[in-house]
DNA sequence: TCTATCACCATTTTT
DNA sequence: TGGTGATAGA
C-alpha cells in the first residue's frame, strides 16, 4: 500500500517522530509545531505502513474534545473509521476498564461517578456528621486535600500521620469519605484513576491481557500527567510495548492540579531506550510573536530547552496599551475588535484572554454596549448546571434508589414540604441502620418517626419516584428524560423563580432532552461492552459525568471568543488580546511569591502569547476595581520580559491623569491634549468638575469625537466612571 | 417549612 | 462587585 501521503506533508522532525522505530519516544513539541498532527499521522503510519491492528493501539488525551478531534482526524487521514482502537481521556478509558471489570475492581455493578460538585456536598455532610468544626476545616480545602492525595496515588490508610491537627483531621475526613463512597458505590474522578491502576496491580491476568493487546500507547499533553496517570501508563507499557508521549514542558500550567512537569524528565530515565525528538518549527505565529514568547519563557529555570523558530514573516509589532482603568481597557479592546471586524475579518478569529474569570464582566459589558456578539468559555458547563444536575438526579434514582447524593439533591426540589428537620431525622436513621437515605425514608414512615405532615411529604416523594420509574419503563431514552423533567415539577419550579435566568434554565432542560435524543453510546461500538436497553440510561448518565458537554453551546454565530488563559491552551486565533497584564493579577498574587508558582504563571503567559497567529495586544490598567474597591496596579513583569524592539505602545486615546507622567519616547498616535484641553466645539474641558442630574458630581477624564457626537468619560464621585454622550447628558460645568 | 436578609468570600479547573 | 451560605422572622 502507498503510504507516502502520510509522510509527505510533514517536516523532517515530524517525519522522524511519525516513522520512528524507537522502542519508546518522547516528542518535545513546542507551541504550534504540529503536535496533534504528529500523533494523528503516527497512528495512521502504524496502521497503514506497519500493519498494526487497530486493536493494538491506545491513545490518551486529557479532554474529551481532544479525543474526539484526534479520532476524527485519524479517520479523515486514513479514509475510514477504525473500530477497535481505544482513543479517549485518561478518565474515560479508566472508567471503561472499571465498567468491564467491576468485580475485580471491587465495585458494585451499578457504581456511579461523583463529580466535584457532588463530592463537595458529600464532604460537607461528612464534616457535619463527624462534628468537625467547618470554620476551621473548610470542606473546600478538605476536598482539595483528598484529591491531591488521590492524584499521588495515596489512600487514607497509606498516609503517614504525625500528630499534627491538620493531617489528623484531614485523614479522619478522608477515611470517612472513603467508607461512604464504598457504601454508596460511588467513585470520584481521582478514584477512577486510582482504581484502574489498582485493578492492574491486583489482577495480573487482566494486566497481562491489556499489555498484550495495547502494544502501542500514545499520550498527548504529557506535561499535564499527574503521578497516578504516569504510573498507570508505565504499568500498561510494561517492558515490551511502545510508548510515545508528546508534550511541552513550557506549556505545563496545571501543576496546581497535581500535574507533574517532572514526568517529562523522568520519562527518559524510566525508559532508557527512548529517543527524544524536538519539534521546533512553528507554523502558527509571526516571528515577532514567537520571539516575544521565546524571550519571555527564557526567564524560567530548568527548562528542557527548545527554541521555536518560523520561516514566516516578522508581522506586526506587539501592541501594548496602558489603560486608565479596567473600563478604559475594555473599551480599548472592543474598539480594536470593531476595527478588525469592519476590515472584513471574522469575529471568531479573535480572542480576549484573561487570568481570572472575574475579569470577563467588564469586557462583556463593553461588548454588549456596542452590540458585538461574543462567546464566553468557562463558568459552568452544560452538565454541571444546577437545573441539569437536578434533572439527572431524578434519572439516577430511577436506576438506583440508594443513590444518596441524588436524594440529598432533589428530595425537596421543587419544594414539597420536606425541610431541614425532616431530612436530619432521615439522615440520622440512615446512620443508625447503616442504610441508604431511601431506605431510611421508608423506615421513618413505617415506624412513624415523623409528624404526619412530614411523613406524607416523604411518602409523596417516594411514590413520585416509583411512579416515574413505572411510567418510564419501555420508553426511549429521550422520552424518559422528557417524562422526568415534566413530572418532577422542575419546570414549574424554575418558572416560579422568574427572570432571564429562569428562562435559560428551562431552555437548558429542554436541551437535555435533545441531548438524550442524540446520545449515541460510544461504548456501543466496542466489542467488549454489551449495552442493554436498561443500561442505556446509565451510559448516558456516565457520559454526563465524564464529559461536561461544552459542545452544547451555540457555535453557529460569528462571535468573539472570551476565555481564561487556561482554557485557551490548544487553541489559536489570528488576533489575541491579553488583558489585565498587571502584577498581582497576572502573575496572580497567590502564585507570585514562590518560584514554582511564578514560573507556572510565566508559562501561562507563554501559552497566551503563542495563541496569537498574526497580531497580539497586551493591555493593563493603572487602576482596577476588584471586589468592590479600587486598587492601583503596576504593569506585569511579563511585559518587561518581552524585548522592547518587538513592542509598540499604543496611545490612541487621551488620558488625562497622566499629565504628570514623563513623556514616552517613540512615535505616539493621535492627540494628547493633556489636562485642561477642551473637548472641541463644547464648553467642557478635561479635568473639569461637572454635575449630572442623575449621577451627581464628577470629573471629566477623557473624551472622544466632537460636537454632537462627542462622548466624555466622567468619573463620578458616587457611581464611578461613566461614558456619556455630551448632547444627551446635560452636564453642568461647575 | 419557607424566604428574605445579611455576613462573608472571592485564581486557574481538562475529568 | 456578586454569588453563596447561615440565620431570623412569617
Amino acid at each position: 500500500m502507498d503510504v507516502s501521503h502520510i509522510l509527505d506533508s510533514l517536516n523532517d522532525q515530524q517525519r522522524n517522530a511519525v516513522a520512528s522505530p524507537a522502542p519508546n519516544l518522547l516528542v518535545l513539541a513546542g507551541a504550534g509545531s504540529g503536535k496533534t498532527r504528529v500523533l494523528v499521522h503516527r497512528i495512521a503510519w502504524l496502521l497503514r505502513a506497519e500493519n498494526v491492528s487497530p486493536f493494538a493501539i491506545l491513545a490518551v488525551t486529557f479532554t474529551n474534545k481532544a479525543a474526539r478531534e484526534m479520532r476524527s482526524r485519524i479517520d479523515e487521514l486514513i479514509g475510514q473509521s477504525m473500530g477497535g482502537m481505544w482513543v479517549g481521556t485518561f478518565h474515560g478509558l479508566a472508567h471503561r476498564l472499571l465498567r468491564m471489570h467491576w468485580q475485580e475492581a471491587g465495585l458494585p455493578e451499578d457504581f456511579h461517578i461523583l463529580d466535584s460538585d457532588d463530592q463537595l456536598r458529600l464532604i460537607k455532610r461528612l464534616i457535619r456528621s463527624l462534628k468537625i468544626d467547618d470554620d476551621r476545616w473548610p470542606a473546600k480545602q478538605c476536598q482539595w486535600y483528598i484529591n491531591a492525595q488521590k492524584d499521588e496515588g495515596l489512600r487514607a490508610g497509606n498516609i503517614e500521620h504525625f500528630d499534627d491537627d491538620y493531617t489528623k483531621t484531614m485523614l479522619e475526613i478522608y477515611a470517612a469519605y472513603e467508607t461512604e463512597c464504598e457504601r454508596g458505590g460511588m467513585i470520584d474522578f481521582g478514584e477512577i484513576l486510582l482504581r484502574a491502576h489498582e485493578l492492574w496491580l491486583k489482577n495480573p491476568q487482566i494486566l497481562r491481557h491489556y499489555q498484550q493487546r495495547f502494544q502501542y500507547v500514545l499520550v498527548d499533553e504529557f506535561q499535564d500527567t499527574n503521578t497516578i496517570q504516569y504510573a498507570w501508563l508505565r504499568v500498561l507499557a510494561g517492558t515490551n510495548n511502545q510508548l510515545m508521549v508528546v508534550g511541552d514542558d513550557d506549556q505545563s500550567i496545571y501543576g496546581w492540579r497535581g500535574a507533574r512537569i517532572e514526568n517529562i524528565q523522568q520519562f527518559s530515565n524510566d525508559f532508557s531506550d527512548s529517543d527524544i525528538i524536538r519539534l521546533e518549527q512553528n507554523y502558527r505565529s509571526t516571528s515577532t510573536i514567537l520571539n516575544a514568547a521565546n524571550k519571555l519563557i527564557s526567564h524560567n529555570q530548568g527548562r528542557l530547552g527548545k527554541n521555536l523558530w518560523t520561516d514566516g514573516a516578522d508581522g506586526e509589532p506587539i501592541s501594548i496599551y496602558e489603560a486608565f482603568n479596567e473600563q478604559d481597557e475594555a473599551r480599548f479592546v472592543v474598539d480594536r475588535l470593531q476595527d478588525w471586524f469592519t476590515s472584513g475579518n471574522r469575529r471568531a478569529d479573535a480572542a480576549i484572554l484573561y487570568r481570572s474569570n472575574a475579569q470577563s464582566r467588564e469586557l462583556e459589558d463593553a461588548l454588549l454596549r456596542v452590540g458585538m456578539p461574543y462567546r464566553i468559555y468557562g463558568g459552568h458547563r452544560f452538565y454541571e448546571r444546577l437545573e441539569i444536575k437536578n434533572a439527572l438526579s431524578y434519572l439516577r434514582l430511577l436506576i438506583n434508589r440508594h443513590d444518596d447524593t441524588a436524594v440529598e439533591r432533589i428530595i425537596n426540589v421543587p419544594t414539597r414540604g420536606i425541610g431541614g428537620r425532616t431530612i436530619d431525622t432521615v439522615r440520622q436513621v440512615a446512620r443508625e441502620y447503616n442504610c441508604s437515605l431511601w431506605q431510611a425514608c421508608v423506615e421513618c414512615v413505617n415506624q412513624t418517626l415523623l409528624s404526619s405532615r412530614a411523613a406524607n411529604a416523604i411518602l409523596a416523594f417516594l411514590k413520585l419516584i416509583d411512579d416515574m420509574q413505572q411510567d418510564c419503563s419501555g420508553l426511549e431514552l429521550h422520552q424518559k428524560v422528557e417524562h422526568v423533567i415534566e413530572h418532577s415539577g422542575l419546570i414549574g419550579h424554575h418558572e416560579k423563580e422568574g427572570g432571564e435566568k429562569a428562562r435559560a434554565r428551562i431552555e437548558n432542560l429542554e436541551e437535555l432532552i435533545t441531548a438524550a435524543g442524540s446520545f449515541d453510546d460510544p461504548g456501543m461500538q466496542e466489542e467488549e461492552i454489551d449495552v442493554t436497553a436498561s443500561s442505556f440510561l446509565a451510559a448516558f448518565l456516565d457520559q454526563a459525568s465524564l464529559d461536561a458537554g461544552d459542545t452544547q453551546a451555540d457555535e453557529t454565530e460569528d462571535a468573539v471568543q472570551l476565555m481564561t488563559l487556561h482554557s485557551a491552551k490548544g487553541l489559536e486565533f489570528q488576533l489575541v488580546f491579553l488583558s489585565g497584564m498587571e502584577e498581582g493579577l497576572f502573575p496572580h498574587k497567590m502564585s507570585m511569591d514562590n518560584l514554582t508558582g511564578l514560573e507556572e504563571e510565566r508559562r501561562l503567559c507563554y501559552v497566551g502569547i503563542t495563541r496569537a497567529k498574526a497580531k497580539l495586544y497586551m493591555s493593563y490598567a493603572e487602576s482596577r476595581r476588584m471586589h468592590g474597591d479600587v486598587t492601583l496596579c503596576r504593569p506585569s513583569r511579563f511585559i518587561r520580559e518581552v524585548p522592547g524592539d518587538l513592542v509598540e505602545e499604543v496611545r490612541l486615546k487621551t488620558t488625562v491623569n497622566r499629565a504628570h507622567a514623563p513623556a514616552r519616547g517613540g512615535a505616539t498616535f493621535g492627540r494628547d491634549p493633556g489636562l485642561g484641553a477642551e473637548v472641541p466645539q463644547t464648553q467642557i474641558s478635561l479635568g473639569q468638575r461637572v454635575a449630572h442630574g442623575k449621577f451627581g458630581e464628577g470629573v471629566v477624564l477623557n473624551y472622544e469625537g466632537q460636537g454632537n457626537n462627542a462622548r466624555v468619560q466622567v468619573n463620578f464621585d458616587a457611581v464611578g466612571s461613566k461614558w456619556l454622550v455630551l448632547s444627551y447628558a446635560k452636564l453642568e460645568a461647575l
